[in-house]
DNA sequence: GGCTAAGATTAGACGTCTCTAATTCATAAG
DNA sequence: CTTATGAATTAGAGACGTCTAATCTTAGCC
C-alpha cells in the first residue's frame, strides 16, 4: 500500500516529466511539492526500492511504468472528482482543485468507476485537462502550446486552464478566459505582460499567468468575431 | 487540526457512551478500534492534552463537549456519505460503510453542506441511523430496542440495522429485514437463536446479529399481514 | 586540470501512531 | 485487611514523513 504522500510525489514527478527532459531533479521536486530538498532525497530513495522511480543518485529520477500508472490513476481520480464536483454537486470549476486533491487519495475503485459512468466517461475535467482512460495507459503528449509561445496576430482557442490559485482563476473565468473560449493575441509587452482580446473584450495578462493557459491554433472559419482586425487565419 | 486517527478515536468513543456507561474503559477502545491497550492509553493522553476528552487514570475516558462535537461531525459525514452514494450512485446500502469510513475524514464542510443540500437534508441514513443536524447537537438519546429485547409475539418495526458486515448486511437485505419492515418475534430459542417472521417469510437469526437490529413497538393498525397468528396486539 | 558554486545527500532529530514487554494500580475474594 | 487477578500504564522501540546542519558530488569556469 502507497501513503497518500507517495500518490503525491508520483503524480508530482509525472507533472515535471511532462514540463522537462528526463530525469527529473530533486530541487525541482522539492519546489513543487513544497518541501525540502533532503525530505525528497529520502522519499526518493523510498520510491525506488518499491521499484516507482528509477533513480540515479545526484542526476534525479524517473518514474518506473508502474510508478506512472500509479501516477496516471492519482490523476484520474482527481480529473473525475473536478468533474464530478462541477456537473453533480454545483462547485464552480475555479474552486475544484483543493477538495479533488484531498479526496483523490481515498476514493476506492467502485467510486471511481461510479462518477465516471454517472459523467459519461467524459474526456477532459472543468479546466480542459484530459482525463486519462480506465486502462490507464498513459495519455498522449500535450499537443497545445503556452498562450505565451504564440505570436501577436495569432488566433487561438483556449484549450487548458492550468492555473491552481483559486482567485486567479476566478479572475479569469470572470474575463471569459475559459477552455473553449477564442481569443486573438494582441500584444506582447516587454514589461512581462501579454494582451489577448476575445468577442467580450481584451485582457492582460502577466506572463506567468499567461503561461498556464494551454491554447491550439484555432482552425474554424466559424470566426467567433469576423470583423477581427488581428486575425493571421482566413 | 486533528488526525484521521483521532478523528476515528473520538467517533469510538462517541459510540461506545452511547452503550456504555460514562467513563469509557481503555479496553473497550482498544476492541472496538482494533488497536492494543497501551496505544490507547497514548492516544487518551494527547486528547486529554487536547481537552477533546476528560480523563481519569486507570478509570477510563469521557468525551467534553468540543470531542463530543467532533465526532457529531463525523458521523454526520459518514451518514450523509452513505445517503449520498445510495442515493446518487448506486450503491447498494449493503456496501456503503467502508467507502463512507474512509471519505468522512476527507470532505470538507463544502462538501458537506452541498451533498446535504443535494440529498434534501435527509433525518437519516440507509441504515435508518440518524443523521445529525448541520448544527452539531448531539442527537437525542436512541428510543429503539435491540430485537433481542422484545418478546415472543411481540410486532415491532425495523429502525435501524447497525450491522456493518457486508455479507451479513446483504444476507438481511436479501432476507427482507430492512429498516422499515414489520416483523413479529416468532421465537427465541435458547441456543442462541430468534426467530421473527414477516408477510414474505420467516427467518432465524443468531443472537449477535438479531442485537444489532434495533426496532420500536408497532403501532399502526395497518397491518402488514392481519392474519399474523402470533401477534400481541390488536 | 584544478577550483568553486550550486545542488544532492548524509547525519541526526522530532512528532505521530503503533507495537511488545515490564510494571503499577484497583478491586474483588477470601 | 490482605492478596491475587485483571486492567491500565510506563518503558522502549520501530516505521513514516518531515526538518536543519553538515558533508559530498557535479559541472562549469578560468
Amino acid at each position: 500500500m502507497l501513503s497518500d504522500v507517495m500518490e503525491d510525489y508520483l503524480k508530482g514527478i509525472y507533472e515535471l516529466q511532462r514540463e522537462h527532459e528526463a530525469p527529473v531533479k530533486t530541487s525541482l521536486i522539492a519546489e513543487s511539492l513544497d518541501v525540502t530538498a533532503p525530505t525528497v532525497t529520502s522519499m526518493m530513495e523510498k520510491l525506488a526500492e518499491r521499484g516507482l522511480v528509477a533513480r540515479e543518485k545526484y542526476k534525479g529520477v524517473e518514474l518506473t511504468d508502474e510508478g506512472e500508472t500509479v501516477a496516471v490513476e492519482i490523476i484520474r481520480h482527481h480529473r473525475l472528482l473536478e468533474a464530478f464536483l462541477v456537473d453533480h454537486l454545483d462547485y464552480e470549476w475555479t474552486e475544484v482543485h483543493e477538495e479533488a486533491d484531498v479526496l483523490e487519495h481515498h476514493i476506492s475503485e467502485e467510486f471511481e468507476a461510479r462518477i465516471a459512468e454517472r459523467l459519461g466517461d467524459p474526456a477532459v475535467d472543468p479546466h480542459g485537462d484530459p482525463i486519462p482512460e480506465a486502462t490507464l495507459e498513459p495519455p498522449a503528449a500535450d499537443e497545445t502550446r503556452s498562450l505565451a509561445d504564440f505570436s501577436v496576430g495569432d488566433r487561438v482557442v483556449v484549450a487548458r486552464v492550468r492555473d491552481r490559485n483559486e482567485d486567479e482563476l476566478e479572475y479569469l473565468a470572470e474575463a471569459g478566459i475559459v477552455p473553449g473560449r477564442q481569443l486573438v493575441i494582441e500584444e506582447k509587452a516587454p514589461i512581462g505582460t501579454m494582451t489577448v482580446s476575445h468577442e467580450d473584450g481584451r485582457q492582460t495578462l502577466p506572463d506567468d499567468v499567461a503561461a498556464t493557459i494551454r491554447a491550439e491554433p484555432a482552425e474554424t472559419d466559424t470566426d467567433e468575431r469576423p470583423d477581427n482586425r488581428h486575425a493571421s487565419e482566413p
